[in-house]
DNA sequence: GCCAACGTTGGC
DNA sequence: GCCAACGTTGGC
């Protein structure tokens, strides 16, 4: 089993639309971003767990936690007219973006701001900590480990 | 295939 | 709202 890290801004969709989600259950659309991509259709696999992250927002960091219900499947909106997600360049028979179903599992106990995974030098290979863009990164088990553990700390 | 220009992400 | 860092686009 592998872990990740998924960016939401909250204001779009967070964490608790996830929990109160149909299911609490939704498709990880939108990623458009051929790195992020590739995790996502080459090695996320049903079963692993995925960090919710909230971005651009008053509160940044781990939220909580979620598995990947579903692996990956074409990503509906990329053909959506209506979608901001729309890509004219993506057809059916060529479909360039796909999806993950995640569940909600719990909520952290206590957000992990970035500044403490900035701060924590025990957490070393996360994306995050470079400055990174990416949306979908993958998370090294001590560095998931590391993150809990930051999450039930008083 | 290089790389400059441009657009986007996302923390601050 | 600013702007640095990075990804993508498009001319050559």
């Amino acid at each position: 089993m592998a872990y990740w890290l998924f960016k939401t801004e909250p204001d779009a969709f967070s964490i608790d639309d996830l929990k109160t989600a149909p299911k609490q259950t939704t498709l990880w659309e939108g990623v458009r971003n051929y790195q992020a991509r590739n995790f996502m259709r080459d090695d996320i696999k049903q079963g692993d767990l995925v960090f919710i992250y909230h971005s651009s927002c008053k509160q940044i960091g781990v939220v909580g936690v979620a598995m990947v219900t579903q692996q990956a499947y074409c990503d509906p909106t990329q053909f959506d007219l209506n979608s901001d997600y729309y890509d004219a360049k993506a057809t059916s028979d060529k479909p360039r973006w796909v999806v993950v179903d995640v569940t909600y599992q719990y909520h952290l106990k206590k957000r992990v701001s970035l500044k403490d995974i900035k701060a924590n030098n025990a957490i070393t290979d996360i994306a995050l900590k470079k400055g990174g863009r990416l949306s979908v990164m993958p998370v090294t088990k001590a560095d998931w480990d590391e993150i809990i553990k930051m999450s039930m700390r008083e």
